[in-house]
DNA sequence: AGACCGATACGCT
DNA sequence: GCGTATCGGTCTA
């Protein structure tokens, strides 16, 4: 296995996003080990983006992570579910990657018993499914992802990638029509 | 397509 | 403290 090295994350986010498709997002636990390919991402930029929960450089407890390094985990529960996000830009830069689907790779027993599901599909076809699939939790907030339990390595070269506007953010004015996600084309385990 | 679930954070009183 | 909105998921029709 090979981790990504933490100058990976050094790139803009709009490219950082398309690079993370095909990456393993791995997450180590008691109960063992898990891990998929990432296959869907959204970017945020909170300079610009009333998407973004850092839009205008709104600093709080919960953005603090998005304005330091790049390549830590920005973990939020909405609803029910944790959110896992990627950090992005220069320091003092409030910007991130969410993952919004993986594809099972390792620990695919676990995740059915954690989902409960009976369809593969079902497993991590979504950012709140992946999160539960995967064991990733909002104590996840700041770990670097680039040592153990939480970490990011080479997977495999998507042959293509499509690009269209993201998901569940229709109150956000004219950012909603920015196409700034990112997925695997073809790629089954996509939320959409 | 729509209702419900219901954890948090944030902004306001 | 309290009301409100939320980068979803799941169940019921």
């Amino acid at each position: 296995m090979e981790l990504m090295p933490a100058s990976f994350f050094q790139q803009p986010a709009l490219t950082l996003a398309q690079n993370l498709l095909g990456c393993e997002l791995i997450k180590e636990t008691e109960e063992g080990t898990a891990s998929g390919y990432i296959v869907e991402t959204e970017v945020y930029i909170g300079a610009v983006d009333k998407a973004a929960h850092s839009y205008n450089y709104k600093r709080t407890k919960r953005t603090e992570v998005m304005f330091g390094e790049a390549g830590h985990a920005y973990t939020y529960v909405m609803h029910t579910h944790c959110l896992v996000n990627v950090v992005a830009g220069e320091q003092g830069e409030p910007e991130a990657i969410l993952i919004r689907a993986v594809e099972p790779v390792r620990g695919i027993d676990l995740m059915y018993k954690r989902r409960g599901d009976k369809k593969e599909k079902e497993l991590t076809s979504g950012p709140g499914k992946l999160t539960k699939a995967l064991g990733i939790v909002k104590n996840d907030y700041g770990h670097p992802y680039g040592e153990p339990p939480l970490y990011i390595a080479k997977g495999f070269t998507p042959e293509h990638i499509s690009t269209g506007p993201r998901i569940g953010i229709d109150n956000s004015e004219e950012a909603r029509d920015f196409p700034w996600r990112f997925w695997v084309t073809g790629n089954r385990f996509v939320s959409r």
